[in-house]
Formats: C-alpha cells, sequence, structure tokens
DNA sequence: AAAATATATGTATATATTCGGTTTTAATCA
DNA sequence: TGATTAAAACCGAATATATACATATATTTT
C-alpha cells in the first residue's frame, strides 16, 4: 500500500528531525550531520529513505547535496503538511534542532568550517 | 519521542484498513476478523496498537468489544484526520473493504451469524 | 595527477516488528 | 456448574529496519 510506505518514511525519530531542519531552509548532509549530532552514514540514509518516498529532493552543487522539502508531495499529501506544520513545534527534539540551527546561522560559519568548529560542543 | 509512535501506530496496511472501516461505524473484533479476511490474533494485535496510540477507543458489551475512532485524539493531531479523511478513499483496499461492509450491513447478519456464513466466500 | 572532501553504499550486526498458533481470561448461556 | 464463545496475552519463528564501520565514487583544489 503505497499511502503506508509513505506514513513509514515519516515513522523515524531522525527523519522528523532532518523534516523539520530542511523546512527552515535547505541544507547539505554534512549540516544536517553537525546539527543532528548524528554520523555522516547516518544522515545519509535516513535522507535516501525520505527521497524514495519523494518527500524531499535534492540538488547537487559543487561536491555538495543540499536537500529540501518537496512541496509538490505536500501539495499532494495534505495530512503532511499538517504533520509539519502542527505538530513539529510542539516536539522538543525539533525545537532544540531549530535553536541549533539557529546558532549555526548566526555564526556565519561555512558549511565546511562547521564540522571543524566546536560550535555545538 | 512521542510523536513517532503516533506515526509508528498508522504505519501498517491492516490498522489503515481498520481506521477505514471504523469511521463507517463501531464493529467489534470478530466483524473486523470477517470483513478483513485476517484471523483473530492479528485482528486483536493491530486493534491493541491502535489503542496504545489512543487513536481508537474501546466499549465493551456483553461478551464484544466494541471498537471506535477516538474522536477527540483526532482533534489533537488534525494531521490523522486529514490522512484519514482526505487518503483512505484513494485507497484500493479501503474501498475494497467499505464495500464488504456495505454487504453486511445490508444482508442483515448479527455478528455472531457473519463468521459461519459465506458472505464473503 | 594527487590529495582532500562530500556523499553514497556494502556489509555485518543489532533491534524492532509482524506473524500464526496456542493459551488464558472473562462473559454468556444452557 | 460446565460448556461455549469473544478477545487478549503469550510464544517462538520469520521478516524488516536501523546502525556503525569500512569502502567506493565523485568533485574540487592544489
Amino acid at each position: 500500500m503505497e499511502l503506508v510506505d509513505l506514513i513509514k518514511a515519516l515513522a523515524h525519530e531522525n527523519r522528523i528531525r532532518i523534516l523539520n531542519l530542511l523546512r527552515q531552509q535547505e541544507l547539505c548532509v554534512c549540516e544536517l550531520e553537525s546539527i543532528m549530532g548524528v554520523n555522516q552514514s547516518n544522515a545519509s540514509r535516513h535522507l535516501n529513505k525520505l527521497g524514495q518516498a519523494k518527500i524531499i529532493k535534492y540538488e547537487k552543487r559543487a561536491q555538495w547535496v543540499y536537500y529540501q522539502i518537496n512541496e509538490s508531495t505536500l501539495e499532494k499529501y495534505p495530512f503532511i503538511k499538517e504533520l509539519i506544520e502542527r505538530e513539529f513545534d510542539k516536539v522538543r527534539e525539533c525545537q532544540e534542532d531549530k535553536e541549533r540551527l539557529l546558532k549555526y546561522q548566526e555564526s556565519g560559519l561555512s558549511c565546511e568550517e562547521l564540522a571543524e568548529s566546536d560550535l555545538f560542543a
């Protein structure tokens, strides 16, 4: 059942956190790694799962792959939009990630510098 | 993450089918068994999972347990309401279940007679 | 071309989920 | 009370999913 595959793609904490971050702005894998504090393989795999379900899409620029929410899927499945817009803000982990993203934005660091920095130490 | 537990409770074909049937009317376990063509253990297990997540509730009457959608949870989480109301009708399995339910309703059979009958043979 | 870096993927392992069958519990009925 | 029935709980097996680490690929930079 295709609908179940879609729901399954949403049924993991890391994938919820990724979507919560991507709705603020597009991000590359290494930025997500640093902000979420997960390893590269983990980030990549969850991104892949969201991509399979077409909930996100990506754009390759230089050596980076920038992921973004696939708005056309949200339009096709309004319950996902509803989920993202009405539930994520209530979740502690999502709030914390959002704060870390803000800290990163304000730091002026590039995505290359981020991993080396002690911004989230 | 509580939100993920809720989404996981929705992430199975049988549980989607159960919710689709319960939104038409309350049903007992043995009615769901017959209409969906699953065994008792399976029906009960999935009902339990939906109950844990408070998506459904039940009422015991005589030896039967009648399950119904828990409207207060749908109000608390509008994305579930959206999911049920806008997506289920598009799903083939849900359409078929709905037809079988209609056939049962029109048959005038009691829930006790249903299992013995060849209504869905 | 070589080194460095970002990302994806193969693999083995751990964890979670689902399953049908069986047993248990609780209510009804004869 | 004993038999019957509905539903839940339990069991081991099968399947699916997630994980970390190592490796492969692709791009950039020097």
